[in-house]
RNA sequence: GCGGGAGUAGCUCAGUUGGUUAGAGCACCUGGUUGUGGUCCAGGGGGUCGCGGGUUCGAAUCCCGUCUCUCGCCCCA
């Protein structure tokens, strides 16, 4: 028999947590909105192709960290592990190519098979744009400027850094990577073996390696910024001068650089370090060539993804819950004109919270425990009265209210 | 996948050199003579001491394995 207890790596949220993961989902919902961005909601599994293919084939999330399995059909499927990948592969089935441009934002839980720390977990949730048929670089620097508007109205503008880098074009990228490759090299026999490792695979990634022996090297390599031809260079200026303009603080980090394939151009992440080790909070970047590895027409899109357990760590959270009413009943008979009582209030739309044990002093403390605003308390001589006792919790001041009239009454405690 | 730390009640923890039915505070439930909360008093429920194996007359305590959490590497949101 398995244990009671969840899976490695995913997590139960309470009800008394989940406010602030909330806060965070509908803050994202609320700003995509400003922005025009409707909300797509896509399979949380798809066929492993479409992870496997565009993701890329040396990427870590492909190669050891997808939930990968045979449906009952024979089919194999994967438990997503991003949401880019869904949202262009429903731009294909569905046509939209004759919509462009298209704004979406997306929300939803994501997998995958890695060591769990604090901020990482198999099972984490974000949220997400997609902005697709736009070429043009303001583009980029919309959805920087959405991603920053999310911070702000987090209250994280303040604990957050953006890092802004141009991965260039393929042939900015093919000329840089030859450089790198050439470069790096030359250094064999001082790089750390992860290093070698990714020199063969995807010598990119050399440049964030945190290595010290590595940094040193990496210091003295070529710069990508360097090997941008003039379109690409006149892209990146583009960008920043879109971000200038919108008054969007930024560092440049020429090493910054993107673990999934399919980017090119922009790349960008908020950065903390409130997190320890997983210190990006938001990250995106331009996919122009993503669309068409697909399979569909070629088709520009820039997006980002953020963690919602990230951002709901690091937030102050949530507004606090309205506050509900309670009754509390006293003796048989007003016991059932109490439930009676409650199904009307409640269709009226009023939070109301009933206890059905417990001797009077138990039943006000509960009161008091969730919270409540106010109390309708109704005994046997209220019932006969055809009213009841209403206790602002508050104050403590009681005063009776005919039960007709209640609704009006207790407005004022909404 | 690799390395460090931790694992006793829902939570925070105590548990003496291995020795009877494993404790505290908070939380929870019930009552304090027949209808009033945020105090107080009393009582109560709840733990296979992460799990499995071993040593021993005897293990929460020692040994091994394993799982989970955590910090870092890796990777990324």
């Amino acid at each position: 028999m398995a244990p009671v207890k969840p899976v490695r790596g995913t997590h139960d949220i309470l009800p008394k947590d989940i406010g602030r993961f909330r806060h965070v989902e509908e803050t994202a919902r609320e700003i995509a909105r400003r922005y025009g961005y409707g909300e797509i909601a896509t399979p949380i599994f798809e066929f492993t192709e479409v992870f496997a293919r565009t993701l890329g084939d040396t990427s870590d999330v492909v190669t050891k960290e997808m939930y990968s399995f045979d449906d009952r059909g024979g089919e194999s499927l994967t438990l997503r592990p991003e949401g880019t990948a869904g949202v262009a592969r429903a731009f294909i089935s569905n046509g939209l190519i004759q919509n462009l441009p298209l704004r979406f934002f997306y929300r939803g839980p994501m997998f995958r098979y890695e060591r769990p720390q604090k901020g990482r977990q198999r099972q984490f949730h974000q949220v997400g744009v997609e902005l697709l048929g736009i070429a043009d670089p303001l583009g980029d620097a919309e959805i920087i400027c959405q991603g920053a508007d999310l911070l702000d109205a987090l209250g994280l503008s303040d604990k957050v850094t953006l890092h802004l880098n141009s991965l260039g074009d393929t042939e900015s990228r093919a000329t840089y990577r030859q450089r790198l490759i050439a470069y790096l090299d030359g250094h064999r026999d001082r790089l750390s073996e992860d290093s070698l490792q990714r020199l063969d695979h995807n010598p990119l990634r050399v440049l964030d390696s945190k290595d010290e022996r590595d940094r040193a090297i990496v210091a003295a390599a070529p710069i990508l910024t360097d090997s941008l031809n003039d379109e690409s260079r006149r892209f990146f200026d583009a960008v920043r001068r879109g971000l200038d303009t919108a008054g969007i603080p930024y560092v440049i980090d020429p090493r910054l650089v993107r673990g999934l394939d399919y980017y090119c151009h922009t790349a960008f992440e908020f950065v903390t370090d409130a997190l320890g080790a997983q210190g990006t909070v938001l990250a995106g970047g331009r996919y122009d060539g993503l669309i068409k590895q697909m399979g569909g027409q070629p088709t520009p899109g820039t997006g980002w993804a953020a963690g919602i357990e990230r951002l709901a760590m690091l937030s102050e959270g949530a507004p606090p819950e309205p506050r509900p009413i309670a009754i509390v009943a006293a003796g048989e008979a007003p016991q059932s004109a109490a439930f009676a009582l409650t199904h009307r209030l409640r269709r009226a739309g009023f939070a109301i919270d009933i206890a059905y044990t417990g001797n009077m002093g138990r039943r006000m403390s509960r009161a008091n425990k969730v919270g409540a605003r106010a109390t309708v308390i109704i005994g046997e001589d209220e019932l006969a009265r055809g009213a009841a006792g209403v206790r602002d919790m508050e104050s403590g001041v009681q005063e009776e209210v005919s039960l007709t009239s209640l609704e009006t009454f207790l407005s004022r405690f909404r």
